[in-house]
DNA sequence: TACCAACCTGAACTCTTCCTGAAAATAACG
DNA sequence: CGTTATTTTCAGGAAGAGTTCAGGTTGGTA
């Protein structure tokens, strides 16, 4: 799940991106406003965190632009210690929650599942496709025989990604693509390899290969 | 990836083709309504970009022709810089984004590249012909007793073509003009082929060969 | 009716894509 | 710093898709 991460502030982002992609989210970092911009139209993001003081420019018209550039991931923004009217323009100017600053690291990763949740129109943490149970908080996976068991980084961030969208076809790139942020570029091999942990995990029947165009995970029990 | 550009300005579209190709579309060019709305009809591109002021038409013409044609590849249109009027009917008529000249050919990749996505995430064009039903995301084929069946690429391609149009003759080359680029050029035997192996799946009776003239997908049921 | 061209058909062949098991590299941990 | 868990790569093989071929059918035409 790709987020992009806008902090100009070195210290705060190197402590920020580690728990956010231990987390499961893999993360783009910048910052400065225009190449939030650029980056935010141009890559597959599911969520976004924004600080409003930038040395460029201001956060929010990195939002507006967003906006009205048809970037629609949920934003969540950072704000100076109990400034209200960045909070009030904020949510103004399209952003879906707020933060202030300092914050523990585990309250921006629980408000971020959270607005992702609700951007994907779902409420609940676990993600259910056929008779399998993906606990999005836990990382781990709940079998049809009722046992669970515990995944590992890019083991859940793949399932998680078949499992949004079950009978969808996913191409191989596509996967890649909400795998692996910019710096990260395994070779799509990879992608196979991890198919094939996932199929000794759920039944190789769970997840179909369709041949020259990707893989899907299967809707009915 | 293939992309058509339509664009009368030789000294625009000179810079501009060779930026698109780098960026990894192959790219055709054409600077008339008329043939931009046969290539768009004819060819399989992903994307395109289409300029509003043709010599022999108006660029909006040509995408209503491409939308009522089966035609459904992402349209970016280029306007004169600031024209609202051109870009309120442009999004009407079926574009998908637009932008306004002058503009740096980094931020065109950038927006195709992002229509593209969002085409190929959640267009939910399905073509039916008769009593069958052509899923485009998923490249499978509903048949008339329910069941779905999925197919190869070539399958796709060569069955699409024939259900845009039901009950129009389609030749042996226009098929090959469709399915295979100018590098490639199988024996067009390859259609006769193909037509049989889409005769086991929808029938015999529904795919006809006019001898000498092609072959045509019958409409009614 | 005899011939030719277009088309049909099944199977063989080639090439790409995917699978698979294991080993190498890297990161996490005590 | 060594140990363990995880990620990534590699190489061989299997399966599938794309293409060609050879021979059989069919329909038009002289």
């Amino acid at each position: 799940m790709r987020l992009l991460l806008v902090e100009d502030d070195p210290l705060l982002v190197e402590g920020l991106a580690s728990q956010l992609e231990k987390a499961g989210f893999s993360v783009d970092v910048t910052g400065t406003a225009k190449a939030a911009i650029i980056l935010g139209e141009q890559e597959d993001y599911r969520a976004g965190v924004l600080d409003l003081g930038l040395p460029d420019g201001n956060g929010l018209d990195v939002l507006r632009h967003w906006r009205s550039n048809n970037a629609h991931f949920p934003v969540l923004i950072l704000t100076a210690r109990g400034d209200w009217q960045d909070k009030v323009n904020g949510l103004k100017a399209g952003a879906d929650d707020y933060l202030a600053k300092p914050f523990q690291a585990e309250e921006l990763i629980a408000r971020l599942h959270a607005i992702v949740r609700r951007s994907e129109g779902r409420g609940q943490s676990s993600l259910r496709a056929g008779r399998f149970e993906l606990d999005e908080n836990r990382q781990n996976l709940k079998l049809p025989d009722g046992s669970e068991h515990s995944l590992t980084g890019t083991e859940f961030r793949l399932l998680r990604c078949l499992m949004s969208r079950p009978g969808h076809v996913f191409s191989k790139e596509q996967l890649m693509e909400q795998l692996y942020n910019l710096n990260e570029s395994p070779s799509d091999n990879i992608i196979e390899a991890y198919i094939r942990r996932l199929r000794k995990l759920v039944g190789a029947e769970t997840i179909t290969t369709r041949r020259g165009q990707g893989y899907l995970f299967h809707d009915a029990p």
